[in-house]
DNA sequence: CATTATCTGGAACGAGGAGTCAACAAAGCC
DNA sequence: GGCTTTGTTGACTCCTCGTTCCAGATAATG
């Protein structure tokens, strides 16, 4: 995962695969069949790693401007540790393999839907509370979470700058109105 | 330019570039030096034909607000003709390349500042006329516009919906105040 | 402990990668 | 029109790619 991070589909061999895992060509081969069942099987491990957790953070049941604070501060977080050596996963499968290779475009779907409905649902129940100005839909508002999300991690891959970060997170929470 | 958008850096071959040229390979590399060398100079194109004309746009002098909308959902145009065949180049190139390459770092940050300096600039004249109420730094707000710009094309590559993407753009405006 | 079944990883394969080069064609110059 | 210069070409080299395979190591079983 941490290889296909770094160095993208293509850029990565399977040598560079066997150095990263310290395990054989030939068990890596015999466990996922081909480069690109390891590349899924990384996906998957991404979107445990990192898209459950803000799943989870969601589901706390704090105030929703909160919540939804805490899921952008903590990409931004994520973002400044790793500075721009290590991209997300998710945005480098949209960027560089989605229009080659349906499974990895059904994955990155996965993925992105599972985070969007949780926003949404969010946003849904802090509505009914009163807690949100009634405005634009609620699924509306989640994509532009969504997109908030990517466009900071290629913000961050442009310039890992902590404080910028922050700021356009912040920025981002005002258009919940 | 379109080979390298369609395929990324690593994935397109100078094979593919011979192809999509029609220019033989010792050409290409006397005039491009190397594989890098044009894949520099298709960033060069790109940014002509992509990034100057939302420059120029945004130097038009109409209401700042009415600018910015321009920006966004042109480029929300741009991204729902090509569907998700066509990637954007710079931020193609900042997921794949800005770790590995100088040179293309360098390159992408000119593009991404000059575009965040024009939006610098509209919001700056739009406060001091009070077109835009006070609040965010207008070089945040800059930049939360550069990431929703690239976080539209991420968007577009998973799911290129122009309902959705004018939507999400709509909802990014209304973080300026 | 012997035997069987499973797993490991480096050597080997064909394909295709980036980059080079000498022969050839076109164009510019006197 | 020769002569030089510049540009083009595609076959060629060497290398690395993803994948396969098999001899040996390892683990499981009775």
């Amino acid at each position: 995962m941490e290889a296909f991070r770094a160095k993208g589909y293509e850029g990565t061999s399977v040598q560079d695969l066997v150095a990263a895992t310290g395990v054989g060509r030939g068990s890596l081969y015999a466990a996922f069949g081909s480069k690109e069942g390891l590349y899924l099987a990384a996906m998957d491990r991404y979107r445990e790693k990192h898209a459950l957790p803000l799943i989870g953070i969601l589901r706390a049941g704090a105030p929703a401007r909160e919540l939804i604070r805490e899921v952008l501060l903590g990409t931004v977080d994520v973002i400044a540790q790793d500075g721009s050596r290590r991209a997300c996963l998710i945005v480098g499968a949209a960027m560089e393999r989605i229009s080659h290779d349906p499974t990895v475009a059904a994955h990155v779907r996965a993925t992105t839907t599972s985070l969007e409905d949780a926003l949404y649902e969010v946003i849904v129940e802090a509505r009914s509370k009163g807690e949100l100005p009634a405005g634009r839909s609620p699924r509306d508002l989640a994509r532009y979470l969504i997109a908030t999300l990517h466009g900071l991690r290629v913000l961050g891959a442009i310039n890992p700058d902590r404080a910028s970060l922050t700021a356009v997170a912040e920025v981002a929470l005002d258009a919940l109105g």
